[in-house]
RNA sequence: GGCCCCAUCGUCUAGUGGCCUAGGACGUCAGGUUCUCAUCCUGAAGAUCCCCGGUUCGAAUCCGGGUGGGGUCACCA
C-alpha cells in the first residue's frame, strides 16, 4: 500500500443489476463492503449497473433499496439518495464510457470490430472442433485505424479492448494473497455493445474510478475477469484499487447458491418471517468467525470486530438449519415482548383475536421458528377445529372412559373461576382421584380442545381459549362417545 | 477441456510449527425436566485435519506433486 492511499479514505460499493428481486448473495457482499467500509471510517455506495437491457426488471431497483434496509445496512450515497459522484445509474452515464472508450482506441488499447454475432459463433464452433479455447481471433484488430473509424460511422459495431498479447497481469488479493494470469489467454472483451452501452468490464472499471473506490470486494466469480478490468486500470493510468474476492455462497450440493435450487431472494426471506437480526448475524458467520469465537452478535459488534484477515477463503454451504436456529433463538431470546409483537403483526391472518395477543404470545413465543409460523401454531384459538373420533382413541382408553373423561372435565371445569390455577386445580384433580393415565388423559383433552397434538401448555391453552369455546368442544367431543 | 480459486466433524468454523490423542456452534442421537410439542439442562456419536512425498527435533499449520470440489471461458452481470 502506498503512502497516498493509506491517507486516501476508503470507498466501498455494490453494483447489483436490476435483473431481478435482489439476491442475498448481494446482501452478503453488501454488508462485508460496509462493514469493511465503516471499519475504515470510509463510505459504502451503491450504484446500479443497469447495462442490460435485455435482462432489465422494472421496479428491481426499488426493491434492491429495500432489502439492504430491511436488513439495516445503510448506504452513503446511490440513486435514491444522490451523492457528489452522482449519477448512480450506469444507464445515465454512457456518454462517459463512451468517452473513455474512445479515448482507449486513440490510444491503441482498444478498436472497432463489425464481426456479427453469427461469425462469432461460426468462429468458437471452429475453435471447439479444432480443440482450441473459444476466444476471439482479433481479426477486426487487423483493420486500418482510419476504415475502421470511417465504417464505425455507418456500420453496426462493437468496441472491443485489445488485451496485451504477452506478459502476465497479477495482483495481491486482500482475501487470497497474489493471483497472476497470463495475459495471452485472456479474451478481447467487449467494452461497448452494438447498441451503444458499455458492458460491465468497462463501467464498472469508469465508475470504481470516477467514484474513487478505492477497494473493490466481489464474489469470487469476478477472479477470472480480473485481468481486463486491471488492464483497463493501467491503459488509461489510473491507480488500481485493491481487490478482495470474496467466497461464494453454495447451495447443499455445493453449486454456486442459486434460485433454481434455494429461495435466494431477500424479500423471500423477509416474507417467510426471518428476522433480518438473525439473517445478518447468520450471514457474518460464513467465511468469517468472530475473534472472540462469539457466534451471536448484532450488527454493531460486527463492525467493531470486523477484519478482513478473519476472512475465510472456502465458499460456505448455505445451511438453513443453522439459519433457522438462529431465527427462532433471536425470536426468544433477542426481542422484547413488545418488539417481537410489532414483527408478529404482519404475519397475522386477519381473524386473528388481536386482543387476545397478549395472552397468546408467551404460548407460542419458544415454539415459533419463523415469524410467518404464528398462524398454524395459534388457528385453533379462533378458527374452527375438525376432530376425528379415531384421534382421540388410544389403546390406554376405552369409548366408556372417554366418554366419562369428558363429561367429569366439564362438570370439573364449570365449577372453576377460569383462573390458571383453578383450571389446572380441577384437572389435575380429577386425574388423580380417577388415577387415569396422565398422558391419556391430558392428550385426549388437548385435541379435543385444539385439534392437534402438539400445543401449548394445555391448562394455559384452556385459560386462553375461553369457557365458551372449551365447553362447546368438549360437548362435541361427547357427542361423539354417546 | 483451458485458465483460475479452494480443501479441518454431515454443515458453519477455531487453529498461523510444539498448548491438538484437533476446540466451539448447527444438525443428529440418548437422558433429564414435563400433560404433548417447543424451550431449557446433561451427555454421546461424529474429522486417519483429502492423499502422497519433502522441509523440520517436531506439521492440520511451511513446500512440491496428485486427487477432489467450485468458478470462469457471452455484444449477462
Amino acid at each position: 500500500m502506498t503512502a497516498t492511499s493509506k491517507t486516501k479514505t476508503v470507498r466501498t460499493r455494490i453494483a447489483p443489476s436490476p435483473t431481478g428481486l435482489a439476491h442475498v448473495a448481494t446482501g452478503y457482499i453488501a454488508l462485508f463492503n460496509y462493514a469493511f467500509a465503516h471499519q475504515h471510517g470510509g463510505q459504502f455506495i451503491i450504484r446500479i449497473e443497469d447495462t442490460d437491457r435485455a435482462r432489465f426488471v422494472e421496479g428491481a431497483e426499488q426493491v434492491i433499496y429495500d432489502s439492504l434496509k430491511w436488513l439495516g445496512i445503510p448506504h452513503a450515497e446511490g440513486v435514491d439518495i444522490g451523492g457528489p459522484y452522482a449519477p448512480y445509474k450506469q444507464s445515465e452515464r454512457l456518454d462517459i464510457y463512451k468517452k473513455y472508450a474512445e479515448e482507449l482506441i486513440k490510444k491503441g488499447h482498444a478498436y472497432y470490430c463489425f464481426c456479427t454475432s453469427a461469425e462469432l459463433e461460426t468462429m468458437r464452433n471452429a475453435q471447439q472442433k479444432a480443440g482450441k479455447l473459444p476466444m476471439y481471433d482479433g481479426r477486426c484488430k487487423q483493420l486500418d485505424p482510419k476504415v475502421a473509424q470511417e465504417r464505425a460511422q455507418k456500420e453496426k459495431h462493437v468496441i472491443r479492448l485489445h488485451m496485451p498479447d504477452e506478459g502476465k497481469t497479477e495482483w495481491e488479493d486482500l482475501i487470497r494473497g497474489h493471483i497472476e494470469f497470463e495475459n495471452a489467454l485472456v479474451d478481447d472483451q467487449v467494452l461497448i455493445k452494438s447498441d451503444g452501452f458499455p458492458t460491465y468490464h468497462l463501467a464498472v472499471v469508469v465508475d470504481d474510478y470516477l467514484m474513487k473506490i478505492t477497494h473493490v470486494m466481489r464474489g469470487e466469480e469476478w477472479i477470472s475477469s480480473t485481468p481486463k478490468h486491471i488492464a483497463l486500470y493501467t491503459m488509461f493510468g489510473w491507480e488500481i484499487p485493491q481487490f478482495a474476492h470474496m467466497p461464494l455462497l453454495r447451495n447443499p450440493d455445493h453449486s454456486k447458491l442459486s434460485k433454481r435450487k434455494n429461495d435466494v431472494s431477500l424479500i423471500s426471506y423477509m416474507k417467510k418471517g426471518y428476522l433480518p437480526e438473525a439473517l445478518v448475524n447468520f450471514l457474518c458467520l460464513l467465511g468469517w468467525s468472530h475473534p472472540e469465537h462469539e457466534e451471536v452478535f448484532d450488527l454493531q459488534n460486527f463492525l467493531k470486530h470486523y477484519a478482513i484477515d478473519r476472512m475465510q477463503k472456502t465458499a460456505p454451504v448455505f445451511d438453513f438449519n443453522k439459519l433457522n436456529w438462529m431465527n427462532g433463538l433471536y425470536i426468544r431470546e433477542k426481542l422484547s415482548a413488545a418488539e417481537l409483537k410489532k414483527r408478529l403483526e404482519p404475519f397475522l391472518p386477519s381473524d386473528f383475536p388481536k386482543k387476545k395477543f397478549d395472552t397468546i404470545l408467551p404460548l407460542i413465543r419458544d415454539r415459533l421458528v419463523l415469524l410467518a409460523d404464528v398462524e398454524s401454531l395459534t388457528d385453533f384459538f379462533y378458527r374452527d377445529i375438525v376432530v376425528d373420533k379415531k384421534a382421540l382413541q388410544f389403546k390406554k382408553a376405552d369409548d366408556a372412559l372417554i366418554a366419562q373423561q369428558l363429561l367429569s372435565s366439564i362438570e370439573a371445569l364449570k365449577k372453576t373461576d377460569w383462573t390458571l390455577q383453578s383450571i389446572e386445580a380441577v384437572l389435575r384433580s380429577l386425574q388423580e382421584k380417577n388415577d387415569w393415565n396422565k398422558g391419556q388423559y391430558f392428550m385426549l383433552l388437548r385435541i379435543v380442545v385444539t385439534g392437534k397434538t402438539a400445543t401449548p401448555p394445555l391448562f394455559e391453552t384452556i385459560e386462553v381459549l375461553g369457557k365458551e369455546k372449551t365447553f362447546q368442544r368438549l360437548e362435541k367431543a361427547r357427542s361423539l362417545f354417546a
